[in-house]
Formats: structure tokens, C-alpha cells, sequence
DNA sequence: TATTGTTATACTCTATAACTATA
DNA sequence: TATAGTTATAGAGTATAACAATA
């Protein structure tokens, strides 16, 4: 049960902090190698990975595809544009329900991805990992993993009474 | 020493991605709070804080602000000038060396800080700290200041050969 | 009425390069 | 010559609100 209005401790202070910068070289890096090796954004190299490796079919709905990647539905939107007219995505009306769109990967898409992973695991490896062993790995994820569920699940701040202003 | 170019396995892949989420997720409502509740981005917030907290006499030069909070010196002047505009900080050429510029807090400076970290902890506690125990904090900690050391010693990428594009 | 997605728009932030001034 | 900082400028990304279409 976290107490009410107390400042934080150091140790709780350090870890934050610690987070959000090395959360933030880190994306530098990386966005400046996805840019480098294959024209993408940080956020389309999710939304790419993320329809190669994790759906079926290579296909997804705007709103599932939406949560977890970006935070608004027009952002998206733009995101989503400026992959289709690069060739790496198609959308189509959905089938189902004519409301939705389904984003699918293309072939280029998929090769792109293949094009850009190689010095992207490199930056990883050079910046993240060797400085941190495969049991700092397995901890760092077995910690962050129901964090990153807790934050999904929750709503962002909408609850609660209004703070001053 | 790191094998060349291997993948990545599944551990280290899922504790890049969680980091990467939890961090983007908590950026976004933190963003949001400070926004909200003191009319700051995370970066001025990151620079008074940094004044305020950790600086002698809350004063410190341009260039050692940028390292560890803003990637150019260009973002640093244009975040320093809102600042300054907004009374929260004071800009003043040193006296030792006259090409340097000297950032103070004002008073200003510091009760914006004050007046928002209450709900900033808020945040931090319903968000990051309601999954994460006080053991798994300080293991947080521990293995991510070494990869932040690491990171802000290394060269980013000018090293190296570099790749296909 | 609620949901899905797009568009228009405005704004914030960032980076590159050219420039000034001091060391 | 090298370093500190600013400026001009241009581009990428994001969010809000209004909108159209389907459920």
C-alpha cells in the first residue's frame, strides 16, 4: 500500500531516473540507425516488427495495432500513411466490419525489416548489452514486463481528482 | 566479448522492447502531469530539476547541461530561452571564460519545481511503483547505472565501419 | 449512439549549418 | 584553430477537434 504524499526515496529517485535516461540514449542510438540503414522512424520500425513478427498473416487492425504503438489514432494514421506510400504496408477495408482497416505487411516491408535488424542488434549489443549481462537481461525483463502490463492496463490518468493548475 | 552477428535471443529481445515500453509509457504520462500541472516539457523539467537538485548555487555552464539532457547544443539554447522567457532561469556569461554562458534558477525556477513534484511522484507511484517492489527498485537501479555510465562514456556511433544503405 | 478511421490544423521539438565571439 | 553559444531554417512528429461512414 504506497503511501500518500511522501517524496520518494533515493533509491526508488536513482532507478527512475536511471530508466528514462538510458530508455533515451538508447532510442537516440537506435533511431539514428534505423534512419541510417533504412529510412525508418522508431515507431514505424515497431509497427513494421510488430506485424512481421508477432501477427498472423502479417495483418492487423488500425486500433489493435494502435495500442501499444502510438498514442493517438491520428498519429497512427500518419504513421501508417507514410509506410504505404514507402511500399512497406497495404490497408484495406476490413471484411468483418467495414469500419476497420487492416494494415498488412508487404513483402518490402518484410525486407526492410531483414535490411535494418542486423545493425540494429549491433547498437544493441554495443550500447545496451555490454553493459549488462544475460542474467542483468533476464532481470531487467522479468522487472519491466509487468510494469509495462500495470501501464497498459490502467488508465493513464483520466481517475483520480484533478491536481492544481 | 560479444559474438559478431548472431541474433539477439529471445531474453535480451524482451528485455529491450519492455524497457523501451515501459519508459515511452511513463514518458507520455509524465509529460502529461508536468504539463498539467506546471506548464513544463520533460526536458525544462529534466533542467530545472538538475539546477535545483544536483548543481552548486543552481547554477551551471550551457555546455555541461546538455550533456546528459539534451543531445544538441542547438535544443539546448532553445529549451534554455523558454526558460528564461518563462523567468524560471537567468542566462549570464561567466566571468572565468567570457565564450561561456552560466544558467541559474531563479526563485521562480525552484517553486516550479516544487509545485509540481508532488503530483510527479504521484505519478510514479501509481505507474512505475505500483508494480515494482522496493527490492525490484533497487535492482532496477543497479542494473541500469552502469549501462547509463556506459552509454554517456561511449561514442555514440562514429566509430566503426559503416553500414549498407 | 458508439466506434473506426481520416483530415485539417496548429504546435512543439529537434537537428544542421552558418555565424559570432572568445581562448 | 578550437571551443561556446546563438540563429535561421527546415523537417518530423504529435495531438485536438471536426468529420464521414459503418455498427
Amino acid at each position: 500500500m504506497p503511501d500518500p504524499s511522501t517524496p520518494l526515496d533515493s533509491v526508488q529517485l536513482g532507478a527512475y531516473f536511471a530508466l528514462m535516461d538510458v530508455a533515451g540514449l538508447l532510442r537516440h542510438a537506435v533511431e539514428q540507425q534505423l534512419r541510417d540503414d533504412g529510412d525508418l522512424s522508431y515507431v514505424q520500425f515497431q509497427l513494421l516488427a510488430r506485424l512481421t513478427l508477432d501477427s498472423p498473416g502479417g495483418s492487423e487492425r488500425m486500433t489493435d495495432l494502435a495500442d501499444g504503438v502510438v498514442y493517438s489514432r491520428s498519429g497512427l494514421t500518419y504513421q501508417a500513411g507514410l509506410l504505404e506510400k514507402a511500399g512497406l504496408v497495404v490497408r484495406a477495408p476490413s471484411v468483418a466490419d467495414e469500419r476497420s482497416v487492416t494494415v498488412t505487411v508487404t513483402d518490402a516491408g518484410r525486407s526492410r525489416i531483414a535490411q535494418v535488424l542486423p545493425g540494429h542488434v549491433e547498437v544493441l549489443r554495443e550500447q545496451l548489452f555490454a553493459a549488462l549481462s544475460d542474467a542483468g537481461a533476464a532481470t531487467l525483463g522479468d522487472l519491466l514486463t509487468p510494469v509495462r502490463d500495470h501501464m497498459r492496463a490502467a488508465p493513464p490518468r483520466s481517475a483520480g481528482p484533478r491536481r492544481r493548475r
